[in-house]
DNA sequence: CCGTGGTAACTTACTCAAAAGTCATATGAG
DNA sequence: CTCATATGACTTTTGAGTAAGTTACCACGG
C-alpha cells in the first residue's frame, strides 16, 4: 500500500528541468519573485514541490536557473544585432524587431531582469547584474551613437537616455503581454508608425 | 509596573495617520507590496505594529490608504495640467514637468500604481484600477491629440503609444530615484535635451 | 528470456521561521 | 475618572525547505 503515486514517471532529468524552467519563468515573470509560490509552480508543472528542490535546491536556485536561460536568450540576440551595421534610430528599430521575434512566445522573460522583488544580494543579484550590465552596455553603445549624431556627448544624458530606451522596450513588452494576439511582425510595424507619428508632429 | 511605555502620546489620530502613510508609502513604493514588512513600517514610523492595525485594519487596508493618498496627489496634478492649453509634445513636456515637481520629494509614490506584487483582486485592485484608469485616460487624450496631428487615429496605435508614454514617465522616475541629487528643474531640462537629440537625428 | 538488485525519478507528510493579525492591558490628556 | 491612544506578548497563517520512503526503469547474471 502506501504512497499511491510515488515513483518515477520515466521523464529524463533534462526534460523535466526545462519543463520546470518554462513554467517557473512564466510565473516569476508575471507575478514577480516575491509573489511567486513554489507550490503553485509545482502544481502547474504537474509535479510535486520537493522535486523542484531536488533539482534546483531552493527558490533562489530556481530563479537563478530561469535567469540564466532567459539571459542567454535575450543578451545573445541583442549582441547579434549590435554586430550588424545599423546605426541611430535604425539600430533601435532592428533591436526591437529582434526582441519581438525572440520573445514572441514568452514576453515575460524580459521581466525577470527588472524584478524589484528579486533578492538584492547573493548569486541572484550577481546574475541579474551580469545580464542587465550586458544588455545595458549594448544599449548604451547604441544610445551614445544616436546622441553623438545629434551632437550630445554628455555621459549623464546618455545614461538617462539609455534608461529611457530600456524603459521603452519594457513598456512595449508590457503592452504586448496585454495584447497577446499581436504578432511580432505587427508589433514591429506598429512601432514604426508610432515613431513616425512622434517625429512627424515634432517640429510644430 | 508592567507596560513601560504604553498610553497615548498626545498625537491626534489624523496626524498619526498621515505620519504612518508617509512612511508606508515610501516602503511600499521602494520595496513593493509583497516585500514590505508591517513590523518594519511600524519601527520606522516610531510606533508599534498593533497601532497600524488599529488604524488601518490590515496590510491591504494600509496599502489602500497609501494608494488613495498618492492617487489623489498624482491624478489631480495631471488633471490640472490637462486643463491647460498645451498640445502635442508640448503638453507631454508640461505633464512631465508637473510630475517632476510634485514627485520631487517622493518619486516612489508613482511606483505604487505599477506594483506587480500588489493584490490582484479586491479593494486594492479596484483602487489601482481606478487611479491608473484615471491617469491613462488623461494620457490617452494627450496622446490621441499628438497622434491626430500626425494623421494617425488608430485606437490600437493610440493605446500602445499611451502605454509607451506612461512607460517613459516610469523610466524617468526610476532613473531619477537613482540620481537623487538631480533637481526637478534639472530633470526637466535634461528631458528637453533628450527629446531634441532624438528629433535632431531622426530624419537621416 | 526471466529474475533481481541498483539507481534515478518521484511523492507524502512533515518541520520551522517569518510575518500577518489579535488580545488584554496600561497610561496620559482633558 | 474616563476613554482614545498606545503597547507587550501573544496566536495564526503562510510558505520555504526537508526527511523518509515508494516506484519504475535498466543493466546484467543466469
Amino acid at each position: 500500500m502506501a504512497r499511491a503515486k510515488a515513483g518515477t514517471k520515466g521523464v529524463p532529468r533534462l526534460e523535466r528541468e526545462s519543463q520546470m524552467l518554462e513554467v517557473a519563468s512564466e510565473i516569476f515573470g508575471n507575478e514577480g519573485y516575491a509573489a511567486t509560490n513554489i507550490q503553485v509552480v509545482a502544481e502547474r508543472a504537474g509535479i510535486s514541490k520537493p522535486l523542484i528542490y531536488n533539482y534546483f535546491g531552493s527558490k533562489e536556485g530556481l530563479f537563478l536557473a530561469c535567469l540564466d536561460r532567459a539571459g542567454t536568450i535575450v543578451a545573445d540576440e541583442i549582441e547579434r544585432i549590435a554586430r550588424g551595421d545599423a546605426v541611430g534610430i535604425e539600430r533601435g528599430l532592428r533591436t526591437l524587431e529582434g526582441m519581438f521575434t525572440i520573445l514572441e512566445p514568452q514576453p515575460y522573460l524580459w521581466k525577470l531582469f527588472y524584478d524589484p522583488t528579486a533578492p538584492s544580494t547573493g548569486a541572484v543579484a550577481d546574475a541579474i547584474d551580469h545580464y542587465t550590465q550586458r544588455i545595458a552596455k549594448l544599449a548604451d553603445e547604441g544610445v551614445a551613437e544616436l546622441m553623438g549624431l545629434a551632437g550630445n556627448t554628455d555621459p549623464v544624458d546618455i545614461s538617462a537616455m539609455t534608461a529611457l530606451w530600456l524603459g521603452i522596450v519594457d513598456s512595449l513588452m508590457n503592452w504586448w503581454m496585454e495584447h497577446p494576439d499581436e504578432s511580432a511582425d505587427a508589433m514591429m510595424q506598429r512601432c514604426v508608425r508610432l515613431l513616425s507619428a512622434l517625429l512627424g508632429d515634432s517640429r510644430q
